[in-house]
DNA sequence: GTCTATACTTCGATAGAC
DNA sequence: GTCTATCGAAGTATAGAC
């Protein structure tokens, strides 16, 4: 079963450049883009290299998840208590590509077992902190009470990231509305997450 | 260029069963699930035959589309001035698999340019039909003038399918509260979509 | 640590027999 | 209308040479 096959540390050098070049890779073209192949080529490397690194590709998957939500747990937790925490969590989802990235994930997940845990962990852990800068914004602003923190947090990071998604194939009925309501229930200015003008649609 | 290959007619019976089944397994494990031979195997027919009938697997991935979003349309548009539109509208995002699917389409239309055209067309068609449910669901119940109707559908919509994801993976942090926040919004009351035991997503 | 060679699987697509 | 046969591309993964 446990198969003895030799692989590459931790720290390993080259390892480390895989995790973050498939984390682009994994931006621009997504998760069904992601073969040994193809990540292996972008650093000149042959594709056997990966299975030296990783058993398998779910566990590479796994690797890039881990290195790069580490890092936005960080940079998300670390606003909690700082003047604007909004602002930063609003920051961390104008990266379009994040944004749908982390949709395309739990999609992905519901069907590779492999996947579910780990995804679901991060999942939560990241509704926490970003519940817990909702909460800090209303209250350092003082606003209205019966806006239910909670469900603020889940409407919002919700919103970003279908907008994100539909801002990709050139849909954008009503998120200018939906950007401006939700500003004023915050009181906190949200723009376009990307202006359409940098990421359009071109008509084929 | 264009191949003179003999393709099946569009009202044929087998061309029918294909579209059929392709959204019943689309539901169920997702596009890259989607092959020729997991299609043509559900039928007892040989995987051949699916490019008999469509051109490439984007062309049936297009029928499927058009298939069921016709359909749905029609249903919406026909809520549209009946006396409940909105239960009609959050009916169709109750099936779990249909809301998370669309999402799923739209992540993938953004990859594939012969896709994006198509569920760019259906998604704002899908989304102007919403629009008029809401709005006239509002002005029925005479709700609160200062609730932007096309940001409340946007919200819902998205809403409901990020919660379908997540649900699959057994995230539900801030879900009861986002519904009982919608359903005061609305003065609807909105029930969880799938209430959580139906389609639970097992520990391993 | 990285390579070549290789095995096995699955996929999309076409041609041609029946 | 459906089948068999077949091609070629791309995927995961392992073994072993260097």
């Amino acid at each position: 079963m446990a198969t003895t096959r030799r692989r590459g540390k931790k720290d390993s050098k080259t390892r480390i450049r895989l995790i973050d070049e498939a984390l682009i890779l994994l931006s621009e073209d997504g998760i069904s883009a992601l073969s040994a192949r193809n990540l292996a080529q972008r650093l000149d490397l042959s594709f056997q290299i990966v299975h030296y690194y990783f058993k398998s590709m779910d566990d590479l998957l796994i690797a890039v998840i881990d290195h790069c939500m580490t890092g936005l747990l960080t940079i998300l937790e670390g606003a909690i208590d700082s003047d604007n925490p909004l602002e930063t969590l609003i920051e961390l989802h104008k990266g379009q590509a994040a944004a749908a990235l982390s949709l395309e994930f739990e999609i992905y997940a519901g069907r590779r077992p492999a996947l579910r845990e780990p995804i679901k962990r991060y999942t939560d852990l990241f509704r926490q902190a970003e519940y817990e800068a909702v909460s800090c914004h209303l209250k350092k602003h003082n606003i209205d009470k019966n806006l239910p923190p909670l469900a603020v947090t889940v409407m919002l990071t919700s919103a970003f990231r279908v907008l994100a998604i539909e801002n990709a194939i050139g849909v954008t009925m009503g998120h200018k509305e939906t950007l401006a309501w939700l500003s004023s229930l915050l009181s906190f200015p949200i723009t376009h997450p990307a202006e359409l003008t940098t990421n359009p649609a071109t008509t084929s």
